[in-house]
DNA sequence: GCAAAAACTATACGATAGTACTAATATACT
DNA sequence: AGTATATTAGTACTATCGTATAGTTTTTGC
């Protein structure tokens, strides 16, 4: 297959369909994402996306696969660009306040697709979950460098709560100066856990 | 209407219809809610359920009432039976470590749904925050007697806020120990903050 | 250039959803 | 007691969903 000649010219389909099987998703959720929305924001027949996704378990995994690699790629990024495990947790914590927009109108991509899945679709919320885990393990390992392995772990995950936590309240609130206001509280309990 | 005389001794079929429509919304989430699964688990027939309650909306909005309601008499009745407001707050925090399995299964009944949605549902989205906000206000007037006002606000937040975070992440990872571990530490950022 | 494979389109099918409608039954009030 | 009303039951209708299939176009490899 002599593909890579044509692939930087147009977007392949594929990844077409989960671009905007991936924002109908977050929008409108999971169940209320048929093949017929993403026709509609695609301009691609019905027929063709089920040709690339058979079933919509299929299309899911290949969404949140697409995410998880999404999630991979930044945080090698941040453990690359910024200097000490410090500043690393600083930049997810800013990362977090500057969403903090379509958090409040959203909520958070990962939490409520978890929390959707949670309900009735419980295999593919095993592929969710580890989502959440990229970052917890990333933190932690940053945590490492600063706290002893047990209490990494505990702040790691104590800092994912509040993040999820500020996502989940300003959705509700549709307010993203709760994200803002939680946000400060996480930087100065990062100095205070730090010290 | 002398319905008064019969009431005690069958539950009436609204506020059954109401708890199985409750469960089955906890358990599999609204969108994934018929009204043949209510049937089914009331041995009522569809169209009884269709008179009692004309729409999907409707019957969502008794819910959520339902649930409000639970909440405000649940809080009446900790606001009397508990001492100081210190005591109250750690009350909430053990209702949170209380229902830590149910929530590592099934997730917080009021940050799934509002969710959910937030997703599609934006003004019954309006109700279902009222849900936090009475836990939230009621957590700020315990704060007050402790803290000057702008921070017992802000104290509020931030415990509603690892509380759902934490509902979150156990639900996520299926885990109940993360509740528990959180609520330890909400349990300890209480002392601190009181302090 | 041509055959085979891949990509795309269009349509159809069965299932299930919410809702509407009608008939039957139970209850309440004069 | 008997009528009106509230409640329960059963069925039908329309829309939409996920999926399946068949046909068409485009692309690929020799």
């Amino acid at each position: 297959m002599r593909k890579t000649d044509k692939m930087p010219t147009k977007t392949s389909t594929k990844l077409t369909i989960i671009g905007a099987a991936q924002n109908h998703i977050y929008h409108k959720g999971f169940g209320s994402t048929s093949y017929a929305d993403i026709a509609n924001n695609t301009q691609l027949a019905k027929g063709n996306i089920q040709y690339h996704f058979k079933s919509k378990d299929d299309l899911l995994q290949a969404v949140v696969d697409q995410h998880i690699k999404g999630i991979r790629e930044q945080l090698e990024s941040w453990s690359l660009d910024c200097g000490t495990a410090y500043d690393c947790i600083e930049r997810f914590i800013t990362m977090v306040e500057n969403n903090a927009d379509s958090l409040a109108l959203h909520g958070c991509p990962m939490g409520t697709l978890n929390s959707e899945l949670g309900k009735d679709n419980r295999n593919l919320q095993h592929q969710a979950r580890v989502m959440f885990d990229l970052f917890i393990r990333w933190l932690e390992a940053r945590f490492r460098s600063i706290l002893p392995r047990e209490e990494a772990q505990a702040r790691a995950e104590q800092l994912m709560v509040m993040a999820q936590g500020a996502s989940l309240i300003a959705h509700a609130y549709e307010d993203p100066e709760v994200v803002r206001r939680q946000t400060m509280i996480m930087r100065q309990w990062l100095e205070g856990v730090c010290a």
